[in-house]
DNA sequence: ACTTTGAGATCGTTCGGGTT
DNA sequence: AACCCGAACGATCTCAAAGT
């Protein structure tokens, strides 16, 4: 009577509203369409199961009101995965997104976590499987190693006109280039070394002599740019790299820094600023130390067909760029000599890890490109620097 | 048959380190 | 400032296995 009652109160709503008679209708006809479809497919839900002492095929056959209960949470919402389940009791489903959040952020870094060791294990393995190096071809007869200091000011970034306080240079070249072009010893035949006076900025900021380590003094008394360039051309001349008046090239060199900008960023920006040519066997050629030491990390962690020598470094799992030390502590060279930043220690240091790049079969070829005209905001006329350039 | 779950791969974005 | 590169992260997809 009252379920009556209730019925006629459901119907009572909204009687010119056919919606809920279509609700209904639809409801109906789901439920008993999939309670047909699995009786007719003998299939059955868990309530449903045959009852232990029931021939095989023989189900308890369920009532609408069974069927129905059963099928309304699927027409509702999927039951959630436990972890939301156990998360979500007080907080409800504004959280569940949060929760499934929390829970593939967990399942990412389990991922990762397993990625990284299986990649440690990957280098285990090969760093016992060592492979004696099949010597390349060099094209290059020589390396120009070279490390500029030049002038900084704390809080500033690289788009300041750094002028070139020390230029040194390691000549390295072939101790064993055989005909045929292979060659694996490179040792230093000479070193030029000089500080540089800066014009624009003549004054050194504390923050510059601290890094570098180079005195007003020094470079006080040091030549400008444009006479060093005079002098390194006649070291040139006198290694016979260049040919004395012309510049052109009697040797086949190729000149190396710690990462692109030595280079391709401070001798374009000293050359602007103080209105000289950048001297045609400076531009080109460029061998980007750093990125070839990365380049060769990254062989060592995916090895191709014919493996290059060497221990895989521990932290060559981390394929970031490194710093000088880090590049001789991968390649297993004793640590840094000297002191870093210094011009000539860090040219000594990057000598010596061209050194073992070779020793280890590395075909040494620029990587590096240079652009003469490039500008900076600063710059104004030649050799004028723009102050409100560098804001 | 359909859903859930776990695992893994891939792609795109953001951020930071690096050079004096 | 500009550039490159790797790490970290989020989103999405696929696939297989297990559960319903």
């Amino acid at each position: 009577m009252a379920m009556a009652d209730g019925f006629k109160s459901f119907l009572a709503i909204d009687p010119e509203n056919n919606i809920y008679w279509f609700i209904s209708i639809i409801i109906f006809l789901i439920a008993t369409g999939s309670l047909l479809r699995r009786v007719l497919l003998h299939k059955s839900y868990p309530a449903f199961q045959p009852t232990t002492n029931a021939p095989t095929n023989t189900y308890i056959q369920p009532t609408f009101l069974d069927s129905l209960i059963n099928f309304l949470p699927r027409l509702s919402l999927r039951k959630e995965s436990p972890q939301v389940t156990q998360e979500s009791n007080n907080s409800q489903s504004a959280s569940s997104s949060s929760s499934k959040m929390r829970y593939h952020r967990h399942r990412r870094r389990r991922s990762r976590g397993k990625k990284k060791q299986k990649a440690a294990e990957e280098s285990e393995t090969e760093s016992m499987e060592l492979v004696l190096p099949t010597l390349p071809k060099q094209p290059y007869d020589a390396f120009l190693v070279l490390d500029i200091e030049g002038t900084c000011k704390l809080g500033t970034d690289f788009n300041y006109p750094n002028e070139i306080i020390e230029l040194p240079v390691c000549i390295l070249e072939w101790k064993d280039k055989s005909e045929d072009g292979t060659a694996a010893t490179l040792e230093i035949v000479n070193e030029f070394r000089t500080f540089v006076k800066p014009t624009w900025r003549p004054q050194l900021s504390d923050f510059c002599k601290e890094l570098t380590g180079i005195s007003q003094e020094q470079v006080d008394a040091a030549p400008t740019f444009s006479e060093v360039l005079v002098h390194l051309e006649a070291f040139l001349v006198d290694n016979g790299l260049i040919e004395e008046g012309t510049g052109k090239r009697l040797k086949k060199f190729c000149w190396c820094s710690d990462g692109p900008f030595d280079i391709r960023d401070f001798v374009v920006k000293q050359c602007f600023i103080s209105q000289v040519e950048m001297p045609l066997w400076v531009q080109g050629d460029v061998l980007d130390v750093r990125s070839t030491v990365l380049q060769w990390m990254c062989a060592q962690a995916d090895p191709p067909t014919t493996p290059l020598s060497g221990t895989p470094p521990s932290i060559a799992a981390t394929r970031r760029a490194l710093n000088i030390a880090a590049q001789l502590q991968v390649l297993d060279l004793p640590p840094f000599e000297g002191r870093q930043h210094s011009g000539i220690d860090d040219t000594r240091n990057i000598a010596k890890v061209v050194t073992e790049l070779a020793r280890r079969g590395v075909c040494l070829l620029p990587n590096t490109a240079i652009l003469p005209g490039r500008r900076w905001r600063w710059m104004g006329k030649p050799g004028q620097v723009l102050e409100e350039g560098m804001i």
